[in-house]
Formats: C-alpha cells, sequence, structure tokens
DNA sequence: GATAGTTGGTTCCTTTATGGAACTTGTCAA
DNA sequence: TTGACAAGTTCCATAAAGGAACCAACTATC
C-alpha cells in the first residue's frame, strides 16, 4: 500500500493516519493546542526544515484542521489557527500524551499538567462508553462491520 | 530535531511518537487490536514490505508494545501479542478512529461498529475528566508545567 | 535611497527511509 | 530429493526528509 492509498481505505484508521499519521503533524498540532499560529514560531519550537513545514501545514490546511487567517496587511501576514474538525483531534492528542505520560515520562513525572476548567483539578483523560457511561478499554469492546465495510478484509474474530 | 532524540524531549506527545508515530506501527497495532498475530497475516493484510514490517514489529517489542509469544517448536515460530502497556493504547486508536468515522468517512457511513460489551450496544469513545466525570474538549482544558517540565520552551499561552 | 530586517516561503543538493524482489534457514511432507 | 511454509534478511532503486541558501514583499534605519 503506498502512502496516498491510504484515504481510500474502507478503515477510519487508515483514513485519519492519511491526515496526522506522519512524522510531524501531530507534533505541529500539540503547538496548535498550546496556542502556537505563525510559521516562525513553529519553525523555532519543532526544529522542523522550513519546506516540510511547509508542506504539512498545507495539507493540514487542505484536510480542514487549520485555516490561514490574515492578521495584516501590506505585507499580508497570514497565521495557522485550528478548525472545529482540528480542535475534534484533541481526544487524540489527550489519549496519546497520557499514554506517554503513564509509560515513557522519566523519573521527574509528567511534562505537562492539564487542569480542568470545569471542576478546576489536575485531570487525566478517560474513555468512557458514549451510551452507558461506564469506562472502557481494549476487552470490552467488540468489533463489526458497520454500513461503510466493503470485503477488502476480514474480520478475524470479534477480540 | 532528528527521529531519534524525539524521545529524550521533555513531551509525553513526542515520546510517544517515537514509539507509534510512523506510517506503520499504527496500522499494525490496528490488526493486533483485531487479533492479527503472525508476520505473514500483517503481511498479507498491509501490503507492508517485509522487511519494514520486520523492523516495526522488532521497536514495538523493544518498547514492549508486543511480546513475543512462541507458538510451536522444530521449527520454532513466534507470534506478537500485546502487552499490558500496548492493550492500553487502545484509547488512542478509539479517539483516532471516532475521528475518521466523524470527518473522514464516505457516503456509506463508518466502516465498522465498536459494541461495548457491558451494555450491548454500539458505542462511540467518550473522552472525560478523571477528577469529575464530565466531557471534555479542547477549550475545557488549561495546560500547565508539570514536574517533569524543564523549560526547554515556554507555554506561550494557557489555551 | 541604499541597506538591513521580518515573515513566509521555495530551490537545490545530500542523506535517510521505504518499496520490491530475490535469497536464507529450519523443518516437515510427498 | 524436491517442494512448501513461516519468518526473516539482503540488495538495489525510488521516495521522503534534512540542511543551507535564495526569493519576494514589504518596513524601518542610516
Amino acid at each position: 500500500m503506498r502512502w496516498e492509498e491510504l484515504d481510500q481505505q474502507p478503515c477510519s484508521l487508515a483514513r485519519t493516519l492519511a491526515v496526522i499519521g506522519d512524522r510531524w503533524s501531530l507534533l505541529i498540532l500539540r503547538d496548535c493546542f498550546l496556542g502556537i499560529r505563525r510559521f516562525d514560531q513553529f519553525e523555532d519550537r519543532l526544529g522542523i526544515t522550513r519546506h516540510i513545514l511547509a508542506d504539512r501545514l498545507k495539507k493540514l490546511v487542505e484536510h480542514d484542521v487549520l485555516r490561514k487567517v490574515p492578521y495584516q496587511e501590506r505585507p499580508r501576514r497570514e497565521e495557522y489557527r485550528l478548525t472545529d474538525k482540528g480542535l475534534e483531534l484533541h481526544p487524540v492528542l489527550m489519549a496519546m500524551v497520557h499514554w506517554g505520560d503513564r509509560h515513557m515520562a522519566d523519573e521527574r513525572g509528567a511534562p505537562v499538567r492539564h487542569i480542568h476548567k470545569g471542576c478546576g483539578q489536575a485531570m487525566t483523560p478517560v474513555t468512557v462508553c458514549s451510551e452507558c457511561g461506564e469506562p472502557v478499554n481494549a476487552r470490552d469492546i467488540r468489533v463489526e462491520a458497520g454500513p461503510g465495510w466493503e470485503s477488502a478484509g476480514v474480520l478475524p474474530h470479534s477480540s
């Protein structure tokens, strides 16, 4: 499978990876969630080369995850902001950060804390079932073919 | 920043990406969660080249996300299974699949349904606060420096 | 009015990673 | 003794990323 074919797969994970599944896109998005908006800020913080940064920002704009917003005219300058579609990637980032905190942190502990404005406490993300509200983990879920399924593969067993 | 330096960063997202942040690792893990365990099954389903597959499996084993379990002797054959650390990546995968279902699905809808064994219903993952149990989204969270922070960057503002 | 600085890129060339196909190793079965 | 199977490894061609320099449209300074 070539990289460009990814978003044609009947798999939402593959299609998501077509947008954010490379080295840099998630680090760019992390910085977006921290309030970074301008080309040179991304460059400074990430240590990414300029043409790869330009390419990734362009791709994220094409996928409607970021949008360019002018902040001055003459010379025209634009900054990059998360769209609603981009903001909805927050659970993905939170889940990854939480896993990193648990399994990849050094002796000093988690680098950042997430404060829930609603209750004012340092929180970790918990994934719950949309229907019953109970926490779910891998073993609580059974997978079955949905409406968009085409038999381009077979579910080997319902884990 | 080089790829190998990623896991030295004081950022749990970067460290997580050092493990699962490449083209193939998440697709391999998707298949692991579907019950795939053997080298040739991964190869058939993913269309990945053999030496990249071997490399990624090795890396995932080194990071204790998968482990090799012998299933026959003479000739010795081993399969790959998720460790507990690997199983804890489930929320990451669920969040990505859910985002793909919402934003990247074609007209036929989501390719797979996730049934919560606990309540028997088709569910979507909802991220809630570990402290108060309320659903959280990007705008509900304020970020502050935690114990593992070192000033290798500055939080630009508390989004 | 020439020179330098700022922002947001692009171009060119080198290094690294990936794709594709063939080869290897240990074993069993015909 | 030939063939098949599972799980890799090796070799070479192509694609992607790193690094540095250059460009364009202004503004500010000397």
